[in-house]
DNA sequence: TCTGGGGTCCTAGGACCC
DNA sequence: TCTGGGGTCCTAGGACCC
C-alpha cells in the first residue's frame, strides 16, 4: 500500500499496483471548516469551530487547529470551548456548503457516471471503466484532488480499494490531503490490524460488546466463533462483521437512491413545558415538512411525532394514513393527535420533531398500490374514459391539490396534459 | 463533558389474513 | 374446542453515520 500526500502532489509513479483498486471513496477534508476558511482566509491558522454557540449545540465541523486541541465534531460546543477557549466560532451555512458541495460532485461526474453520493461532502466513484479515458484508479484520483483544490481551493482525501468498505477505511487514514491505494492483495494486511471501532457500524455501544468479549482488534472478530460474535451483535451482525473483517463487501455502486424520510426537528435551548407553544412548534415543522414533500413532488403516507424529554428519554409515535399527503394541516393533525396523548399529564421536553415516512410519487407509485399490471391498467382505461370525455389536463396530482407550491419534478400521474399517451407513474420518476 | 439535525437501517412484537 | 405456520403490515425503539 502507499499514501501519498499533499506535498507529493505527482500523479504518476505510484509504486503499487492500484488495477484491483478501482472504488474511489472521496471525502472532502473538514469540510464545513475549510469553507469557512475560504471566505475568512485570515483565520486560516487559527482554531475555528462551525457551530451553533447556542447552550445545547455541538461541533458541526472543526478545522484541523481545532483538532489539535482535542475538539471534534459532535462534540458538545462547551466541552470544545473548554478545551479550546481561543477558538474561533462560525455559525453554519448551510446552502453555501451546498453550493461547494454541487461543484465538487460535478468534477467528480467528469470522470465516471458511476458516482454515488453519500453526503454532503463524501461520494463512492466506481471508476474501473474510466481507465482508458483517464488512467489508473490513483492517476484519477490525483487529478480528481488537483481539480479540486484547482477549482474550489479545498482538499480532499481519497481511499481506493476493491471494496466500497475498504476503500472509505483507506481515505479516513489517508487524511488529510492524501491518497491511499489498498490493492485487493493488500487488503486483510490492511484490515487485521485496526481496531474493531474502525468497522463500518461498529460504533460506541457495539465496540464496548465486542471488547467485552475481548475483541480488540479486525482480526479477532476474523477469527472469533460465529457463536461468539452473535452473542454481541446478533445474528445478521455477525454475518456482516464477520464479511467486512474479511474485506468481504459486494456493494456496487447504487445511482438510484431514493429519499425515504424528511423530517425537522429542534432542541430548545431550554425544557418547554407550554403545551401551546410546543403544539406551534409542531405546526411549524409540519408546515416545513409539507413544504419539502411537495418541493419534491412527493407525499407522505406515515407521518411521526418525535419527543425527547428533559431526561434525554425519547419517544415516537407513527400514524399511517389511509390517503397519502403533502398538506401541512394534515401532517399537523396527526402529529397533534399523537402529542395530545403524551402530553395528557404534562411533559417537560427537550425535542420536538416532526418527520415524514412511506414516499411517493403521489401518484400512487411507491406506495404498493399500482403494484399489479391489471390494476394499472384499470386505472389507465379509466383516466381514457375521463379524458375523453372531459378533455386532456383534468387530472392533477395530489401533489397540486394541497395549495401549495407546485412540484419541481413532473409528477403528473398520467403522463403531461400534452404528452401524449399515459406513462407509467415509474417512468416518471427521475 | 452532557449530549444537534439530517438521515438510514435493523429488530422485535402484535395484528391480521390465508 | 383448541391450535398451525407463513407472510405482510404497522409500530416503537435503538444503533449508527456525517
Amino acid at each position: 500500500m502507499s499514501k501519498q500526500d499533499g506535498s507529493d502532489r505527482q500523479t504518476t509513479g505510484i509504486d503499487v499496483d492500484d488495477s484491483t483498486a478501482t472504488m474511489l471513496h472521496i471525502d472532502m477534508d473538514a469540510f464545513f471548516a475549510s469553507v469557512e476558511l475560504l471566505d475568512h482566509p485570515e483565520l486560516a491558522h487559527l482554531p475555528v469551530i462551525v457551530g451553533h454557540r447556542s447552550g445545547r449545540s455541538v461541533v458541526t465541523a472543526a478545522n484541523y487547529v481545532a483538532r489539535k486541541y482535542g475538539v471534534n465534531s459532535a462534540m458538545p460546543m462547551a466541552v470544545a470551548l473548554r478545551r479550546c477557549p481561543a477558538a474561533v466560532v462560525l455559525e453554519p451555512h448551510m446552502s453555501r456548503y451546498a453550493e461547494v458541495s454541487r461543484q465538487v460532485m460535478g468534477i467528480f461526474a467528469d470522470m465516471t457516471p458511476l458516482v454515488e453520493p453519500l453526503s454532503i461532502d463524501e461520494a463512492f466513484l466506481d471508476v474501473a471503466g474510466a481507465r482508458r479515458l483517464h488512467g489508473s484508479p490513483a492517476e484519477i484520483a490525483q487529478k480528481i484532488r488537483a481539480r479540486v483544490f484547482a477549482e474550489t481551493g479545498l482538499t480532499c482525501s481519497v481511499g481506493a480499494a476493491s471494496t466500497k468498505f475498504v476503500a472509505k477505511l483507506a481515505s479516513g487514514r489517508a487524511k488529510p490531503d492524501g491518497l491511499l491505494v489498498i490493492p485487493a492483495d493488500d487488503t486483510i494486511g490492511f484490515l487485521h490490524p485496526l481496531p474493531v471501532g474502525a468497522l463500518w457500524g461498529v460504533g460506541a455501544t457495539t465496540e464496548q460488546a465486542l471488547l467485552a468479549l475481548g475483541l480488540r482488534h479486525v482480526r479477532d472478530i476474523a477469527h472469533a466463533s460465529r457463536e461468539t460474535l452473535e452473542r454481541a451483535v446478533g445474528v445478521a451482525g455477525a454475518q456482516k462483521l464477520h464479511d467486512l473483517s474479511w474485506g468481504i463487501d459486494h456493494r456496487s455502486i447504487n445511482l438510484e437512491r431514493e429519499e425515504k424520510s424528511i423530517g425537522h426537528e429542534v432542541t430548545f435551548e431550554h425544557d418547554v413545558t407550554d403545551v401551546a407553544r410546543l403544539r406551534s412548534e409542531l405546526l411549524r415543522q409540519s408546515d416545513a415538512v409539507a413544504a419539502k414533500l411537495r418541493g419534491n413532488g412527493l407525499v407522505a403516507r406515515t407521518v411521526v411525532l418525535k419527543l425527547r424529554y428533559a431526561d434525554f428519554s425519547t419517544v415516537t409515535r407513527s400514524r399511517t394514513l389511509a390517503d397519502p399527503t403533502n398538506v401541512g394541516r394534515r401532517i399537523y393533525e396527526e402529529v397533534a393527535a399523537s402529542f395530545d396523548v403524551l402530553a395528557a399529564r404534562g411533559i417537560r421536553v427537550r425535542l420536538i420533531g416532526v418527520r415524514a415516512e412511506q414516499l411517493g410519487n403521489g401518484d400512487g407509485s411507491g406506495l404498493g398500490l399500482w403494484d399489479d399490471d391489471d390494476d394499472w391498467r384499470e386505472a389507465e382505461l379509466a383516466v381514457d374514459t375521463v379524458t375523453a370525455r372531459f378533455g386532456r389536463g383534468i387530472v392533477r396530482p395530489a401533489s397540486q391539490l394541497g395549495g401549495g407550491s407546485a412540484p419541481k419534478r413532473d409528477v403528473h400521474p398520467f403522463g403531461t396534459p400534452d404528452a401524449g399517451p399515459a406513462s407509467r407513474p415509474d417512468q416518471n420518476r427521475p
